[in-house]
DNA sequence: ATAAAGTTTCAATAATTTTTGAAAGTTTAA
DNA sequence: TTAAACTTTCAAAAATTATTGAAACTTTAT
């Protein structure tokens, strides 16, 4: 396979992934141009590359700073604005994973713990299970909370090799 | 809170959590809904309660049962279906687990591979690049792909016993 | 065979999300 | 201060995704 068909294929595979997850597939796509590309890019170059207007370019560009996945760079004796991406993947999980468990994850293990404290009767069966629906929903949430907290924390070698040493 | 209100809540927050990650909404609420009744529920029960079309509700029920989270039941001497929902919040979430893995990371992984036979120019940063991110992106998919089949396999307490026990 | 009870389908509609593009805003250099 | 270069904003349009509802279909009991 090509290079200029590698790229495409790569860009629109981590679109779709990305869609699948809840990400915009533009972010995402933006995302992936910037991490095959070498050099910073321009609006411009970013635009035309992926067939885009400037209005969409300039927000996906801002909300992937917002995620702490892409960088504004400055050539000297340059008016234009380059963004390049973090490469280094395991940044990038981590990014993902703080984010996510930040906008996502603590909002409902917020509301998962006012649930626990709902009342009702122990000899209603509809109350039971509520009770122990969420009381399960949370401990979980917690656990998943707990190894995300350490994966914010770790390098990769030691997470991966700690995991996976564990799963042998 | 009371436990009606607080079943509407979980509901709501269940749904929401769904629509950030890629799963319909409905089909999150459904989900939540089934999961905190101790009975199963008819599809006109369903329909009442979350105030939606018997065409959505069936199939909502339709795709929750191909994602093997809720089952059909028959009660003797009734015609009417019933559903109910799997309780145990670890098979859940390895259910959920096997099949997004199944639907979206195994196709990833599998354009990953074939883009990591791309030929090019060794002196090309472009090359390079993409080479470099490729591999580094697929290296990690393939570490969330083992981790995923051990946790298919395991017993919630094994898991979580090891994860965490690394991580103190 | 018929009809009642229940389920499924899917074209049309509605709701939501994404994208555009042009106008407004900003920065820099002369 | 002016104007060119560039960036940002956001209302409107387009695209996508979800939902409805009525007709078609299936099953069961008589």
């Amino acid at each position: 396979m090509e290079l200029a068909a590698a790229k495409l294929k790569f860009i629109e595979a981590w679109g779709k992934l990305g869609s699948e997850w809840g990400i915009n597939r533009t972010m995402a796509q933006v995302h992936a141009l910037l991490l095959v590309s070498p050099e910073a890019l321009t609006t411009e170059e970013i635009m035309e590359q992926l067939s885009i207007s400037r209005g969409n370019a300039n927000m996906t560009l801002r909300d992937l700073i917002g995620w702490g996945l892409i960088e504004k760079q400055h050539k000297a004796g340059e008016r234009k604005e380059y963004f390049f991406a973090d490469k280094d993947v395991w940044n990038i999980a981590r990014q993902v994973a703080k984010e996510r468990k930040k906008r996502e994850l603590e909002p409902v293990l917020k509301i998962l713990n006012e649930l626990s404290t709902v009342n009702g009767d122990e000899k209603d069966p509809e109350f039971v299970t509520f009770k122990k629906s969420i009381k399960d929903i949370n401990k979980l949430a917690g656990n998943v909370d707990k190894t995300l907290e350490t994966m914010l924390k770790a390098e990769e070698s030691w997470f991966w090799g700690s995991v996976l040493k564990v799963f042998k």
